[in-house]
DNA sequence: ATATGTTTTAAACTATTGTATAAAACATTT
DNA sequence: AAATGTTTTATACAATAGTTTAAAACATAT
């Protein structure tokens, strides 16, 4: 049961289905998938219950067609972000470029306050249970995109030991997964912290030159 | 409801009470707080549904019950490995020791792959939505821990710059962390997965060679 | 206006949840 | 053996879950 307060202000009001939409996403970023009920969801999307089964046959599809609505967009736009940086034709490309870009495209969407609606919390739980099909997940979004990067990094870093590049990734995915993680602890945390607020530009930058730091560690030959 | 076949053979059978609190971690582990019912526990430690209230007093207490069991012991262990590696009177300690030795206790509990328990799950949920008292989790393991690492590093990079101890502690923290939920990952994926599998004390040398790197980033001075 | 197709509604259904209870079974002490 | 205290059992309870249904409301076209 969630408070009735949950009401929301929706900019896009094509119909039901797509308050639908926009109510569960909000409500399973918050409370989770078995945390929120249809029946709060046609609440907050101010509809009755049984739309959620006349627009989408079930529960696991509206949860399912929310991600939709994010994952390829997503993956789209870090893709996106990477060839940007690695198009410029003058001068060599710089490692902190391909990296704050990435950081920036990596961390935007998943802490747009907008709405109040932070897919961080989504997609960190499907992180831990994976609900939706893993080729979805790994396939569509996590190979493409570590694949661009790999690419990218290979091309920036000439020197860089080829074998060593994945657990790059892995190194600043986690930084920046983390990042997020405590960010949103913190938003959601009773007032009183004694850990220090931080500034998230601050924290990516900082991120991108501890990266930059780690994987010249990993730069054989002379430096770049 | 959760397959029939989930039963298990403890080591430590000290009557009902242990055994529930066995079966409440496996379960709590795998399939989270509301995925698991009582009955599925009580089953699981082959006893009657009433016996949770019985000893607990109802599952939010079981719940509590079983993390107390092991958030304690960690923070000390973590701080006891921090302060062994600290201890070491003859000669400088090398920064890369202190990191082995902290990524190995950090990341141990949360893989031990006896009884198929792995807490990693466990705590990533607890990370996303808080069921516990902040106070326990926050106060009790990250604060004092990040306190007791704060001081070995500034102790060992005496040209550190003090004012980034906090954010290289996230940095080492974060791909800890990562690297735990991607093998959980890959141990619970499919078969098939793309992405080669890798091995665990290859990945944990990696993070401590990338993390010192990116810590020599913030020490003025002469290199050490 | 009548008819047809779509959307919305209220109510019911079945299943499962956490908890509570009161009796039974067991163990221990007197 | 009787009495007392502890543990275990079966069952009941109220609440909530996702889903279904059949009628009502609405819209559109004939």
């Amino acid at each position: 049961m969630i408070s009735q307060d949950d009401k929301i202000k929706y900019e896009s009001d094509r119909g039901v289905k797509g308050r639908l939409l926009d109510a569960a996403e909000i409500l399973f970023c918050e409370h989770g998938f078995e945390g929120t009920s249809i029946r709060d969801i046609a609440a907050s999307a101010d509809c009755n219950i049984a739309a959620v089964n006349y627009y989408f046959g079930g529960k696991e599809n509206l949860y399912m067609d929310v991600w939709r609505r994010h994952l390829i967009p997503m993956r789209d736009d870090r893709i996106a972000s990477i060839e940007k940086v690695m198009s410029k034709k003058k001068g060599k490309i710089k490692l902190e470029d391909l990296l704050k870009s990435f950081a920036d495209t990596f961390v935007g969407p998943l802490m747009n306050a907008d709405r109040g609606s932070c897919l961080s919390r989504l997609m960190a739980r499907e992180y831990i249970d994976r609900r939706l099909p893993t080729n979805i997940f790994v396939d569509e979004v996590m190979t493409p995109t570590i694949s661009a990067m790999s690419g990218a990094l290979i091309k920036t870093c000439p020197h860089l030991d080829k074998s060593k590049v994945l657990m790059v990734i892995f190194s600043l995915v986690g930084q920046l997964v983390h990042l997020v993680h405590i960010k949103v602890m913190f938003e959601q945390s009773d007032e009183d912290m004694d850990l220090p607020a931080f500034d998230l530009n601050e924290a990516i930058n900082h991120i991108v030159k501890f990266t930059g730091a780690g994987i010249r560690a990993y730069c054989k030959g002379p430096k770049q």
